[in-house]
DNA sequence: GTCCCGGCAG
DNA sequence: CTGCCGGGAC
């Protein structure tokens, strides 16, 4: 195990025939997604978006419907956000956050780029919703124009493959410096490809074909460590569950009283009880907060509904 | 239970 | 830097 002090890539390994034999691994054979067969940097966003913690075969089919339904950055800029966000619960795409800003990320391009998308990793990340990583692949798929991605996959090859330290920017620069000048496109694909299919959790480095057997310390030594990924909370039962139904009861309703949507979201809801109408007008009123939601008085008391 | 091509707000 | 954000598949 080595620390992050000075790291450097091992002198004895011959960068150009690393990156000859993952490139060259990747064009013998790859998965097929229909995001790897446009440019469109429209395009390339939500597939990016919607791969964000939510598993890749999964997303093939809402990718195509939702380019079906707003098939341009314009198009999706002129949308309601109640119909985006909705689309989002009903397709099971996850935090509905991130349906908010591509919608956002959408009007930014028309309001704030005229139109014209942005093509460079840092004019992309000033679209709300997309940090390094977002910006980096856009910029990639879409123009060959990005720097090297690092995400959990990179992270975990890097590691294994060449004893990167488990260090954020120690990653950042190893990752940037073992990328091939001008071939950002081929080689964030084929490393994230690695990453996917020959180095998961649990290798498959002999079946997959790894190409990188011959100077993997992990292939080497057996031990198949991975850096730490933070686990998550229980979702059974979370406020993360509670806030997915609230908004996926009201995407089918115009607009619903508290204590009807209540008994719809936990089935122990009772006005006054524990979690009774205080709660969930909390849980509502920070939906509201984070503009999925709209709370309004009515004769009937509070009122909610999708956020326009 | 664990994983999945992160990013935002405080 | 930390807490938070959905939900299906395995």
């Amino acid at each position: 195990m080595s620390t992050s002090e000075e790291w450097t890539f091992p002198a004895d390994v011959d960068r150009e025939a690393v990156q000859n034999a993952l490139v060259e691994w990747y064009e013998a054979d790859h998965r097929e997604f229909p995001w790897r067969r446009t440019e469109d940097p429209y395009e390339i966003l939500v597939s990016e978006v919607m791969s964000q913690q939510t598993q890749l075969g999964r997303v093939v089919e809402a990718w195509e419907s939702f380019l079906d339904r707003w098939p341009t950055a314009a198009a999706l800029a002129d949308a309601d956000r109640a119909d985006v966000v909705g689309f989002w619960t009903s397709h099971s795409l996850g935090y509905n956050n991130r349906a908010k800003y591509l919608h956002e990320a959408a009007q930014q391009v028309e309001a704030e780029f005229d139109g014209a998308f942005p093509e460079t990793p840092d004019e992309l990340q000033e679209l709300m919703g997309v940090g390094p990583y977002t910006a980096n692949a856009v910029a990639s798929f879409a123009f060959n124009n990005g720097d090297a991605v690092v995400d959990t996959n990179v992270k975990r090859v890097l590691y294994r493959a060449f004893d990167v330290p488990d260090d954020d920017p120690t990653f950042e620069r190893v990752a940037g410096g073992l990328m091939p000048a001008g071939e950002s496109r081929v080689w964030n694909n084929a490393i994230m490809e690695l990453g996917g299919v020959a180095c998961e959790k649990t290798p498959s480095c002999d079946a997959a074909g790894c190409p990188w057997r011959e100077w993997c310390h992990a292939y080497q030594t057996g031990d198949f460590t991975a850096p730490d990924v933070p686990t998550q909370p229980e979702f059974e039962g979370s406020r993360r569950q509670m806030r997915g139904r609230v908004v996926s009861v009201l995407k089918e309703y115009d607009e619903l009283a508290l204590d009807t949507l209540g008994p719809r979201v936990r089935v122990d809801y009772s006005p006054d009880g524990e979690h009774g109408r205080e709660w969930l007008r909390e849980l509502v009123s920070d939906l509201a907060d984070d503009g999925l939601v709209e709370l309004d008085e009515s004769d009937e008391g509070l009122v909610a509904r999708l956020q326009r």
